[in-house]
DNA sequence: GTCTATACCAAGATAGAC
DNA sequence: GTCTATCTTGGTATAGAC
């Protein structure tokens, strides 16, 4: 709770913490999703959020924390919206309410792109650490939650990470171009085309174009 | 050729151009590997080749065509085995020859990392273009050289990609002592898990451990 | 062909004002 | 709670000797 009680329209004023917080970490998810650990600077971060560089690494301690920050978030929006999805209509089988899960999760492309990020580091003893344990985390949520085999969890594994190679190297940016991205991107995501068609998975609404 | 006449027993004195090329490009590969592009430091290059910093700088230009290079060997070394393992046998199915070929790949893991580092860079002008290029390639072949279907191109695709995070993310590390752990390799690795059980495959020979 | 020395800049982090 | 100013380190790249 905080002390303050003017309204705040958007403003360049003061916020409760936690609102800022979430708002750099918002900012800090987009950034690392596209240039990674290493290639972020905590200064892009501070930019895209709207805050001064010093202020960002005063809130999280040091660069590495706010990536883990960025990494844990991640990994509880996929576990959070697996178990979800595994609650969900028995009618359709779990696989499908998975994958389904697994698409919406796509219209924030920074939450699986951190993670890509982070499971390429795992000679990093801090983040391949994490990365590791988030990955298994996941694979035994299939196993024991979902009810899958070993063989169907990894065949979803799998499909989840060509999926996020396939939004990491920003293959829908030819896609009205190249004709073999349009047939890859169509056996991908099967009956989701038209959606993806209509430009609106992977492009989400509030992330502004960035480069580099 | 060189002009240089006395023998050299691993010396440190000078050797033809593209020798000490070649060398300097395989620690590339394997710092890159393993730190990524923007993680990885030309000096730890410089190091891991037993040269001084500049020199490295001198002989490729920039970092980032070094990384260049390192990207364009890898793809080039995918291409070449899977067109090999196309040519091959035909009493076994292609598929099969493709997935011994990639396995056969692992045995130096920085080839596929440097990918997938290169993968998860798509926003960066340069670097991401390279890697959209080079990926679609590899679905290219597969459809037109392999013969595939784009259903099958993409489940192997998508296995491949699968294979490259566990090799990212270091799960061989646990292999001892998770049993989840243990049961995916199984899965990813139908019978080619006694090979890794005998700690042949993702640990290459000549690779010294280097963290970071 | 390869090194040493170094210029130069970018980035993370700290101090302290407001 | 948030900023400005700044210290410090480390990293790329250049100059030039051997």
């Amino acid at each position: 709770m905080s002390s303050m009680t003017e309204s705040d329209g958007a403003k360049k004023s003061r916020m409760p913490a936690d609102e800022r917080r979430a708002l750099v970490l918002d900012a800090a998810s987009t950034v690392f999703g596209n240039a990674g650990y290493a290639g972020a600077t905590t200064d892009m971060v501070a930019r895209a959020a709207g805050v001064s560089q010093p202020y960002v690494v005063r809130m999280f301690g040091t660069k590495e924390q706010l990536f883990l920050e960025v990494l844990h978030r991640a990994l509880d929006r996929i576990m959070t919206a697996f178990r979800a999805a595994i609650a969900g209509d028995p009618a359709v089988p779990v696989g499908r309410r998975l994958g389904n899960a697994y698409f919406t999760l796509t219209a924030d492309r920074s939450i699986l792109l951190n993670l890509m990020h982070a499971f390429v580091l795992g000679a990093d003893p801090v983040i391949g650490e994490q990365a590791r344990c988030g990955f298994m985390d996941v694979y035994r949520l299939l196993r024991e939650e979902a009810g899958m085999s070993a063989y169907e969890a990894s065949e979803f594994l799998a499909g989840g990470m060509l999926a996020n190679v396939v939004l990491g190297v920003r293959l829908f940016d030819d896609y009205a171009t190249d004709p073999a991205v349009r047939e890859l991107l169509g056996a991908i995501f099967p009956e989701k085309l038209d959606l993806i068609r209509q430009g609106h998975p992977p492009l989400p609404p509030g992330t502004p174009p960035r480069s580099a």
